[in-house]
Order: structure tokens, then C-alpha cells, then sequence
DNA sequence: ACCGTTATATATCAGTCCGATATATCCTTG
DNA sequence: CAAGGATATATCGGACTGATATATAACGGT
């Protein structure tokens, strides 16, 4: 499942511009899925060479072209084909968990700020998935959105109820300088 | 956090070979971060052009000369002043999840079956990381094996629970062909 | 009135990553 | 004795990320 795909998926919503699929995927997909500009511009372009959507230019006053993409019916049968293909497995990224398997070069009080800080960042993402939910459109976001919250809370469980593991093997000397035991 | 600052980092747990830390990657790290040989060998150069690793040479009979790799100490101060810094966010990203994004398009049968592929996939994850969990050398891969746990236990209550929020809103005909009722 | 920020709208680019592929040999298993 | 897996290197195309560039309108704050 690339940006590519992903692109002609929303265009199965109705026509939309470049812009506005940025708009999606943030608004709509980004617990799962996040793309830039730099992939979708390009990918907008590969679709309509391949004939899978069509576009229409509309002038604006003093700004850019506004380009409308709508998709064909190839465009359709493709995704329709392509959706109902077994996925592939799921990744997580971790730059903060990934930091914690060096916590035996890391002074106590960085690990426990990192672990402070998932925790923190995962509590304010369940709050802002908690208002969200009640208002989007379909059953899939609500779904969504649930499984967001469910796992974070999961998440901080975990952390709050296993965090000594981490924080009692990191470096107890806080001070690099003037400490010099060693 | 990229490749190159974890090769770094998976040689202060000793020297190593290319080889050797994809092993790693897979065995230490694989649920936060993996890396191919494609990352992998292009960021051992990297870091050797820029002093932060030494090599050796070490010949064999028969096979490509083995590289041994170990971090020089302005390496060590590299990946220290690295791994302080405060970590970016997480990414989870998920084809399967993603698909059911488009339940509208899909027939009952297949958003059941993407569901029931997710859940065989999580408990079989489970599976392999209770089973790997008391083996693991250090507290931090004990944690890191108890999160994934964890985290998909959670996920697979939520979708028992609320399966039927995507399976309701799914293309009732099952049949594309030969029961041509539109 | 002015200034900063956000929103609309396009596009490109360097750096990075992923998956596949290539090469070569040894060891184990059926 | 053949097939497949482990050891060990390396490269390449395609894809993605984040930053940057270009313009202008609208809105709120001082």
C-alpha cells in the first residue's frame, strides 16, 4: 500500500486536489498513514500518465492553478483489485522506545524523562483521538480512532507498571563533570 | 534515530561485522526499527569515512574477507550526545488497518477476513515474544518484549469488541460474478 | 496601520530507507 | 547428492520524508 494507492483510495470519496488529499490523510488516515507533499504531488502524476485518474485544470485569481482530480474507471477497478489483496504486515517506529535499549549508557534522569515523555505525548494524543471520535463522518474513523486510544492507554500501563526495569539499569552518576569518581 | 546512529550504537555493545548487526537488528530490535543490508553496509562506510568506527580486515578461506567493525572514542562521544537528545515521535503504520479505511468498497467476507488475519497475526507475534521474553540478556529487551505484548493484547480486545462497527457498513453481495442483480 | 501566522495551492530535491538481486562457499537435512 | 539455509559481502531502483521555494489572501493582535 503506497501513497500512490493511497491517493486514488481518496479519490473514491470524489474529485479532490492535491491539497486536499494532503488534508485526508492527516485528518483521516494519519494514526496510520502520513504522506507529504513530496509523495503526492509525484504520485498525482504517475496516476494520471498511467490513465487511472483525470484531471481538470481551474483558474484562480492570483494563485496557482487549482488541479482537480477525479478518478476513471480503470482508476476504480484498479483499487478495487488492489484493496483486496492480503496486507502486509504492520510496522511501528519507536525513536523513544528505540533510545531505551542504550539506557545502560544513558544517565538515570534521561530515561526517566524519555519514559515521562511517551507517556506524556501518548496522553495527549488519546485526548485529542477521545474529542474526535464522536464527530467523524464514518464507522471505519470511529473504529479508528477507538483503536488509537485502546492502544496508548494499553501503552502507559505498561510503561508506568514496568519503568523500574528500565530506569535501574541506567548510569546512577548524573554528572559528567567535575564528579570525577572514575 | 537513523541507521546510521543505530550501527553506531550496536557497536558499543562490542565490535561487529555487517552482518552481525543485521543480525542484531533483527533479534534485539526488529519490533522498533529493522534495517536491511541496503542501510546497513552504505552506513558502516559512512561512519568509517567519518572516523566514528575502525575496521579490520579479517581474511577466510573462501569467502569475503570479514570487516570487523569497533567505535572509536569520538564515536562513543558521537552516539552519546546523540542518544540524549529529546527522541521524535512515533510511527505506526498498518496496510491492513489501512484497507478497512475502505470497507465501502469491499465485500462483508473480505473485511472479516483482513480482521481475522490481523488478530492471527498479533497472537501469533504474542506467541513468539512470551516465548523469547525470559531469554532476553538485558532488562531493556525483557521491557521492550513485554510492551509488544502488551500492546497487542489491547489491540486485539478492541477489534473483538468492535468489529461489527466495519463489518456492518461492508458490501453485503459477496459476488461479483453471475449474480447480476445490479 | 502593520506584522505575524495560518490557510490556500503548487512543486522540487537531497538524504534516506526498503526489498530485491548478485556472488560465493560451507554445512545440514532429507 | 540435491536443496536449502547460514555466512559474508555489496549494489540498485523505487519510494518516502522533511525541508525548501513561490505567491497571495485572510485574520487577529498591538
Amino acid at each position: 500500500m503506497n501513497v500512490r494507492m493511497l491517493c486514488l483510495g481518496f479519490l473514491t470519496f470524489g474529485d479532490s486536489t492535491g491539497y486536499e488529499i494532503k488534508k485526508a490523510f492527516q485528518e483521516r488516515l494519519s494514526l496510520l498513514y502520513n504522506a507529504g507533499y513530496g509523495s503526492i504531488y509525484p504520485s498525482l502524476n504517475k496516476l494520471h500518465e498511467d490513465g487511472l485518474v483525470m484531471l481538470r485544470e481551474e483558474a484562480q485569481n492570483n494563485r496557482p492553478d487549482k488541479k482537480v482530480y477525479s478518478i476513471t474507471p480503470e482508476g476504480r477497478a484498479c483499487f478495487e483489485t488492489y484493496v483486496q489483496r492480503t496486507p502486509g504486515e504492520d510496522h511501528f517506529r519507536s525513536e523513544a522506545l528505540t533510545t531505551l535499549m542504550f539506557s545502560h549508557l544513558l544517565p538515570k534522569e534521561h530515561v526517566s524523562d524519555v519514559l515521562d515523555l511517551i507517556i506524556a505525548t501518548y496522553q495527549e494524543k488519546i485526548h485529542l483521538l477521545s474529542e474526535d471520535c464522536d464527530m467523524k463522518p464514518t464507522p471505519s474513523e470511529k473504529f479508528l480512532c477507538g483503536f488509537g486510544v485502546k492502544v496508548r492507554e494499553a501503552a502507559i500501563d505498561y510503561i508506568n507498571q514496568n519503568r523500574h526495569m528500565l530506569e535501574s539499569c541506567a548510569q546512577e552518576n548524573s554528572k559528567k563533570q567535575t564528579d570525577g569518581v572514575e
